[in-house]
Parts: C-alpha cells; sequence; structure tokens
DNA sequence: TATTAATCATACAGTATGTATAATATTTAA
DNA sequence: TTAAATATTATACATACTGTATGATTAATA
C-alpha cells in the first residue's frame, strides 16, 4: 500500500521545504501562496489541496520542523535518568537543542502564532506541554531534594518555564553565542529558580 | 500658534486609539486602514494623510504606547540613585511598568516586529537603548561591589537584557500572577546573574 | 485676501486569498 | 480488465486590502 501516499508525502514536504525557506525571507509579505507553489514547483492550488490555507500550511511547517528537530529525545529524558537535577538539565539541553535546530523559522512562526489565533493555539497546546514536564521534574525533586511549598513550586515552575522558553533561548543566543555557554547560563539560572546550590554538577 | 496644530494632533490621538483597540481583536486580518478609519470616524485617506502607510501607522502606535507608559521615567533611575543594585531595581521596575501598562497591545506589535522588518527596525533600536542603560548599571556595580571580567560582563547584560525583556514580563505574568510578584521574581533572577548576594534589600 | 493645511470623495491599479468547475493522469480496488 | 478514487493542474472568478492619483471642500494662517 502506498505508492500513492507516497507521492503525496513527497510533495508535501516539499512544499514545507520550500515554505521553510521562504519564511526566511526579509518580508514576510513575500511569502504568499504563489511564491511557496514555484518555489516547490507545483501549482497553486496543490498547495491548497494539500494544506487547505496559508494557516493550514504553517500549522504544518510547525510540526515539520519539531520532527526534524529531535524532539522524540524528550520522552528519554522522563524513563532514562531518576536524578530530578540530571533530569532538569536534559530538558533543558533537548528544548536548546530544538531551538537552535531552525531559530530564524521558530522566530517567525512564534511571531505569526501571536498574530493568528489560530496557529497561536497550537503553540499554546506545545506550551503546556513543556509546563506538564517541568512539572513532573520539580514534583521529583521536591521529594528528592527539599520540598516545595506550594507558592514557591508556582513560582518555580513558570520561571523554568520563561527560561526554557524560545524567547529565552533566542536572546541568549543574540548575535552568536555559543550554544554550550547559552545552555550554561539558562541551567545557571535555573539552579537559582529551584533554590538548587549544586554539591555537584551531574553531568 | 496652532489650533490647526490641535486639530491635527486630536485626528491622530483618534486615529491611534482606534488602531490601539483594533489591534486587540482576535485576528490580526481585522485590522485593516478601513477598519481604523471607521473606527476613529475619519476617512481612509485621513489615516494615510497622516501616517503613510500601515506600518507607519504601526510604528507611531508603539510611540504613542510607550508616552502613556511613562518611560520618561527612565531617566530618573540614572540620576537620581547612585547606589548601582539599587539603580537595577528600578530598572526592573520601569520597565515592568512599562510592559504591564498595555500587555496584548505590546505583544502584537512585537510580534509584527519580528515579521515586518521596517516595524522591526525600530524596536531593535529600542532594545539597544535598554541594553546600554544595562551596560552603565553594570560599569557602576562592577566599580562599586566586585569587579566582572569580560566575560562575566558579557553574560551578565545579556541575562539581565533577556530578563528585562518583554517576553520575560509576559511570560512571568502569565494568566495573572500579580505585578509585585513579578518584580519580585525577576529581581531575584537579576541578582543571581551579576552574582549578587544581598546582605540587605534596598527600598 | 491669498495661500496653505487638513480632510474627504471617487476612482483605479495591483495583488493576495480562497473557491468553483472541470480536465487529466495515475494508482488502487472490484 | 474495468471502474472508481486520488492527486495534480488549468482557467476563471469573487472578494478584499493596500496604496496612489486627482481634485474638491473647508478652515486656519500669513
Amino acid at each position: 500500500m502506498g505508492q500513492r501516499q507516497a507521492a503525496r508525502d513527497k510533495t508535501r514536504v516539499r512544499i514545507l521545504s520550500a515554505a521553510r525557506k521562504l519564511l526566511l525571507a526579509k518580508n514576510f509579505s513575500e511569502f504568499t501562496m504563489e511564491a511557496v507553489a514555484r518555489a516547490a514547483d507545483v501549482s497553486r492550488l496543490t498547495v491548497y489541496y494539500q494544506f487547505d490555507s496559508k494557516t493550514g500550511l504553517l500549522e504544518a511547517l510547525y510540526d515539520f520542523i519539531a520532527r526534524r528537530g529531535n524532539m522524540q529525545q524528550l520522552a528519554e529524558v522522563f524513563d532514562k535518568g531518576n536524578d530530578p537535577v540530571r533530569m532538569l538539565h536534559d530538558f533543558i539541553l533537548v528544548f536548546a537543542q530544538f531551538w537552535a535546530s531552525d531559530r530564524q523559522v521558530i522566530r517567525r512562526l512564534h511571531a505569526l502564532g501571536a498574530i493568528d489565533d489560530e496557529i497561536g493555539e497550537g503553540l499554546r497546546a506545545r506550551n503546556e506541554r513543556r509546563r506538564r514536564g517541568l512539572l513532573v521534574i520539580l514534583e521529583r525533586y521536591s521529594a528528592v531534594y527539599h520540598p516545595l511549598i506550594p507558592p514557591q513550586l508556582a513560582n518555580a515552575i513558570d520561571t523554568l518555564h520563561m527560561l526554557t522558553s524560545f524567547e529565552t533561548f533566542d536572546a541568549l543566543t543574540g548575535m552568536g553565542r555559543p550554544f554550550e555557554e547559552v545552555v550554561e547560563i539558562i541551567r545557571k539560572q535555573a539552579h537559582h529558580a529551584i533554590g538548587f546550590t549544586p554539591p555537584f554538577v551531574p553531568r
């Protein structure tokens, strides 16, 4: 089964790649369905046939990028290590890798999410998943190290959520700070957010 | 001089207020020159006459909001107090007040700045001013408390720049954390960023 | 009083999104 | 093998928005 499915996927990937490339253009006004179709070497109607609308195309593009950004590694963070601080370290690393994997494009997509409510919905859902991951880590941390009372927990989660956001990563990377340094800065700030004073740094 | 100037300013304010209101609409696609004109009760051509283009209108809107957000207080931060930690505290407060003054609208304008390069230019300039302010504070801090070697200084500035950004404020406020708590969280993280352990907290 | 500034009306060019209808080719299913 | 379903394309069109051109009108200013 699937000579047709395969061809269909191939066109979809071709369109998504073209869309990704065009999203890097200086002005978003250059990002038109016509331009995407031309760059992907398909007709404009094919783009509509595959993605329904411009919004649909952009939503699919975010998924496309998430797949390429190794987000499946996130699962490993939670089952392998059981030291919560190490989990936090790995959690930060996985997201930093994702943010770094396509920084310019993610920046634009996030901006579009703040403007178009339909796109924004998808981003909010992903954000909530990140927050739930942090909750799991912090609950374990609270049990293993020192317990956090509810208001502390809420502050810690929101602070970590902020620190692991794309916006934080993007700001700290700025015009070229090395990836490892950015991760290091975020981890240190994260330590402070949960009141962790490192007796040792797990690696 | 200025019965004409006054009338002109009045229309401009009416248009900007209408634009501000419309920017809160669910979908940005509803933000059209036509809609703004109708909401301001002027003709569409008047909007063009006063602001040249949609981009021009949005740029003017950001200035409009900055004026309403008490950004002129920023000057006082630098001349009155001379304790650098207090300066940092006040700096954080002034920006937090600004970000809080029109959160939804600022969020949209920042998003538009990441999409439209012309709008983005203005935001980048403002960002750089914020960074220069932090540099002044940190140089004084470095002289009064303990000196920071260049790489530490660079990291500290970028971390503070990130912590005082709208995105950080917006994330920490989330769905309703009180303003004072948000400021408190940012200040604590800022302490950690510069390696400041509070012997006392200046108020 | 003559000029200038601000507003508005009408019209138009250009371009974008999205839909309708139908043709074509190719794969799948009966 | 034949019939049906799927994916792509072509042409055309409705709708909407930006931005400009031209000119009229009113009121303030020099």
